[in-house]
DNA sequence: CATGAATGAGTCTTCATTCAT
DNA sequence: GATGAATGAAGACTCATTCAT
């Protein structure tokens, strides 16, 4: 909970051009040490290393080590969320099975595009303080989803809300299971087209 | 894979009526920590104090802290393997519509059946041995879910595995977000509902 | 030091014929566990089931864990006295070359009858209470060599004491590189040539 | 032999000056640990409270206890070795009897030089990982003897190296006794004599 | 500002020993 | 006598965090 309460948000807004650099190095460290060591071994020593800064600076940009792993786990949530946003802004007016097609294929997209950090990343979303991370986001994408689906060409929905948060759901739960599984360009295509026709078709199911 | 033979699993098989007692105590006192502190804070000392048992005890029923944490996750796997497994067994020949409803009810019911703990297990599943169980799990329901997918009485489908693959993932992802956010009957009501209809939904869009 | 008073030698003279062969049983499986896990690994449980007994009934014998490695290092100190002895008992009044050789040959055939045990045990006599055992055992070989070296047909020995002292820890030396290398018979061969060559002319290089 | 390899030396070649003298107070104060409490309770803990550290700064420079034991025996057998290859480098081209003069006195004072000392780290020689860093210093104390005896100028050996081995152990045997029990000036200068007179005449022995 | 040595509380894990059955 | 479940003190090791340089 606490993790994105003041404290634990990034120390200072790097003013400089070389703070957002190491600002930038830091991120990166941690998600390769993140990917190549699992959570549990990712601390602020190996990070510092990775970086090649000492631990001392990550102390410099981060309050604490949750503050660091909150920040990178936040990043990727943005990006999700604004891919979905993008969509869902993109597809207004649209008919539910284009909606429903453009959200799961930017949500895919949006996991795939860094997909070993995507799924080092869920293993930091159910640590304590990264699940009100995740509401955080998934507010944001539900409101956008919520919005895309009231303007549909051909349908009514009469609690959104609802809708939005199972086609969200619906569309998550497999591509986590992708992620955590062995997969390849072939598989990825199988469930991509299945997760269209999930999307779609259950949007379209209704009157 | 490795982390669910032997070395993780329970190290000794209760001879005595005493270590089948302590076996139970150890395995609900790891579920109250778990739920009450997280994972993170769930270790040997703070198991064995809810327990009422030394912390020698624990390892005289577990080879490490891995295994003990494993060996609940898989006993709840194991519950929702079985309701699902059941479910399809009951199913057999049915509409693909009466299919889909079922899958998703004896899902939503196996979490919902100790809903804190399902949501507490979660943060194990993504540490690197649950990764393991989960995916034996979720291949139990695999076949299970494809067996009954093939018998379904008014619908052929090409591709199984991704069906069910999908269909699985669909109905986990929602039920997951339900779990990990403030939820009560009125809103289970709702995301049932809109449970059913879209894997009801999904399995009926094949031709 | 303590490992040889009272509290620490068997607890019970065994009367019945039982309980002789579950010490023998005990005896053997601690050298068992020893050569196959090393000293630190060598613990109370391990050899009850490697013996087929239960911790208790290692208690039963032995006082703590202290007296039931004093006892093993003990007896394989007594075999190795005995060696020495009978050597030294036979070899009265012989001439030093023989006395050399018989000696060095007794101790060589003593530690090599169970190689393995006796490299296992060295890391016993190293443990603070085994120097005492050691240093009995030493002075019970020290008295039947200076003994027989008293006896010798054809040199005096100033102070035999030094003299015994350094051939004993003389022949113990390359025996103890001997066994803490790999070796195979023809190394046994060379050394044991060796080792009568140095017994002998040490001393045959007395006036 | 991986025992003496990275995971058991040094963790942090130190770069600031302070590392170099913190490393150098860890080192003496696991010695007078050794020696004062012995090898079993020469624990982490203790030698951080000798060295007036924290454990912590032991793991900077040590990966375990194990390698901080092994550094203090490898110093140890550093100064034994470079003593026995500095007589065998002095002796070149001596006779066989001032050869073995040379090396059993070389190797008594090396061992006397902290007797205390080299009594206290005989527990670790004994341990696993000592076990292979003696193995390491006899080869190259072997290789000097070795070579010095090829060079004297009275004698030829057939198997230099069987007789440098059992005249290294000869050598190291009473050498042993001598510290493992209690002894003062007298009788370490009887040791020495007749030390000088086993290795001497063992040489002389040859045709 | 950056560094990285030092800290020490917190965990995991082992194992000698006891004692109720 | 024998058993083996339970105990808990002790020890190894980690790592977030601080602060003197």
């Amino acid at each position: 909970m606490n993790l994105i309460s003041a404290p634990d948000l990034p120390r200072k807004r790097p003013a400089q051009a070389r703070s957002v650099a190491t600002l930038e190095i830091i991120y990166e460290a941690t998600l390769q040490v993140l990917v190549k060591e699992g959570p549990a071994r990712c601390n602020t020593t190996r990070v510092a290393e990775r970086a090649g800064v000492s631990v001392g600076t990550i102390y410099q940009y981060y309050p604490n080590r949750r503050a660091l792993l909150a920040g990178v786990l936040e990043r990727h949530l943005e990006s999700v969320a604004q891919a979905i946003e993008q969509a869902c802004a993109t597809g207004h007016g649209a008919t539910t099975g284009e909606m429903g097609a453009a959200i799961a294929n930017a949500f895919l997209d949006a996991k795939l595009l860094r997909a070993e950090a995507s799924r080092a990343l869920y293993t930091i979303s159910e640590s304590h303080g990264g699940v009100a991370l995740v509401a955080i986001a998934r507010e944001r994408m539900l409101r956008a989803v919520c919005s895309v689906l009231s303007s549909a060409s051909d349908r009514r929905f009469a609690k959104v809300e609802t809708v939005a948060l199972v086609l969200l759901g619906a569309v998550a739960g497999p591509v986590r299971e992708l992620l955590e599984q062995d997969y390849d360009d072939v598989a990825v295509a199988s469930i991509r087209e299945q997760l269209v026709n999930l999307a779609s078709g259950y949007l379209q199911s209704f009157a």
